[in-house]
DNA sequence: TGGGGTTAT
DNA sequence: ATAACCC
């Protein structure tokens, strides 16, 4: 597959050949009503198909840009397009294109090892996530307009809910189209399409939209990536991996053991972290069929019932968590790690930089955050991950302040920062940070006053603001409720 | 290992 | 405030 030179085609050969195989299997089968519920056709649609309330069934789609910083380089700078390109953050290459790969970059490489490995790539440094972010939100908004269910998962991912979709174009779909209907990108495992299994026809119609999502993200963005249909979260995400860059798969639900006991360790399934797969090592638990056969008495005795309950039902494909729109984001964060950092002064000037990144965007959201963090990383040669947070609210006058240019609101946040930090290290001796990060969350929407204050009876007047900076207020209306 | 994010406890 | 998870 070469990216971005072919719009939006699907990779491989045998992309053509699952189409064509579908549309024979389907034409073998008859097109008669279903045999499990077969009911009056009714002109116009397909309504008949689909008892009402009967099917609880989803259709979801995964959606995994491909490289994704790297994609967002190339797009910045066309003449990277073709060599092989690494996207580095402090000394590790972080995620690299498909030419890199090929010549042995692996994604969290070593800058060291990868130009060892190949000295003709090309390193661009992707320390700030500005238009990697900016970037992420224009996809999620394009998903958006496919249907409003859009949940995030980091900047290159996003789960949809096509369920009510699909449900819509069936319902669109004439009796006689039910014959022509195909599957757009693979089917997990070459499964064979039932027409006659509405489960089957859902997928098949979430996998053309599945398919028109990736086009419009190609068209209107230049950004290619895969895309997998399954009837949840869980398998949608492992199957959209399974044909890799720029391809799309689609698994119908006899296959869905298949899936899933192709992992071959329990942490290779997304809900199973670091931590928890240590746990299960000691149990004994390494394989899928570990987990799924494991006394669900005893793992819920060992890591508390709501895991266990949660894990042992992934491991058998079933996951009934909901896509949940993401909305805009909780928090702002930004961080930067170092090799030492140990004293106050340089801590405040870091601190002071990410701060002024902050407000920025905090700024262009519109929002206003209620509550500041401060998180420190201590040297220390074991027990790497581990971080400390003070936080804290910001000050309402303070918050009043943000997003009025010319007032200062950096000195009074640096000086609470500054708190935060005097209160988790002792400055008065040694010590030694690797990261510093700021955090603004809790974030609301313009005065959000809450009832017996001041501020939900009076509201900002903007047309009357006046010069000196006070701003007037006007009588907001009331409700009975408020006495 | 980087520079982000989320939810649960 | 931390710990787990995700990328």
């Amino acid at each position: 597959e070469q990216l971005g030179v072919e719009p939006a085609e699907e990779a491989g050969g045998d992309e053509e050949e699952d189409a064509v195989q579908a549309m024979e299997r389907v034409e073998a089968g008859e097109t008669g009503g279903s045999p499990g519920a077969p009911g009056p056709e009714e002109p116009g649609g397909l309504t008949w198909l689909v008892p009402e309330g009967s099917s609880s069934s989803r259709v979801i789609v995964h959606v995994d840009l491909d490289c994704f910083y790297a994609q967002v380089e190339m797009i910045s700078n066309p003449e990277l397009k073709g060599k092989p390109l690494g996207v580095q953050q402090k000394y590790l290459v972080v995620t690299c294109n498909y030419e890199a790969r090929k010549l042995g970059v692996k994604k969290l490489m070593n800058v060291r090892d990868a130009k060892e490995k190949c000295p003709q790539l090309v390193l661009v440094n992707g320390e700030d996530l500005t238009r990697y972010r900016e970037m992420s939100y224009k996809v999620t908004e394009l998903l958006e307009e496919f249907s409003p269910v859009v949940e995030r998962l980091g900047f290159d991912e996003n789960f949809v809910d096509l369920t009510e979709m699909v449900e819509k174009r069936l319902q669109q779909l004439q009796s006689d189209e039910l014959s022509a209907l195909t599957v757009s990108g693979h089917v997990y495992n070459n499964q064979y399409i039932n027409l006659h299994d509405i489960v089957h026809i859902r997928l098949l119609v979430g996998s053309q939209i599945a398919a028109e999502m990736r086009e419009a993200m190609y068209n209107q963005l230049g950004l290619t990536g895969c895309a997998g249909v399954a009837s949840n979260k869980l398998l949608a995400k492992l199957v959209s991996g399974v044909f890799k860059p720029n391809q799309q798969t689609v698994l119908l639900p006899e296959s869905s053991q298949v899936l899933i006991q192709s992992l071959s360790h329990v942490k290779e399934m997304p809900g199973i972290g670091y931590k928890t797969a240590k746990r299960l090592e000691a149990l004994g638990i390494s394989s899928v069929l570990d987990l799924q056969t494991f006394s669900p008495k005893i793992l819920e005795k060992e890591l508390g019932i709501s895991v266990a309950q949660r894990i042992q039902k992934l491991s058998f494909g079933e996951d009934n968590s909901p896509v949940t729109p993401s909305g805009p984001p909780q928090s702002f964060s930004e961080e930067d790690s170092f090799k030492k950092c140990s004293s106050e002064v340089e801590a405040k000037s870091k601190i002071e930089e990410l701060l002024a990144s902050l407000l920025n965007r905090v700024c262009q959201d519109g929002r206003k955050p209620h509550t500041i963090r401060l998180i420190i990383r201590r040297y220390s040669s074991e027990n790497h991950c581990s971080r400390e947070s003070r936080q804290c609210p910001i000050p309402s006058h303070v918050i009043q302040k943000l997003g009025t240019g010319n007032c200062d609101v950096m000195t009074p946040m640096v000086d609470i920062l500054m708190k935060l930090f005097r209160n988790m290290v002792n400055v008065k001796m040694p010590f030694h940070l690797t990261l510093l990060s700021v955090c603004l969350c809790n974030l609301k929407a313009l005065n959000t006053a809450k009832k017996g204050t001041i501020d939900y009876y009076l509201t900002p007047s903007l047309s009357t603001t006046s010069r000196s900076g006070k701003r007037s207020f006007k009588m907001k209306d009331t409700h009975m409720e408020d006495f």
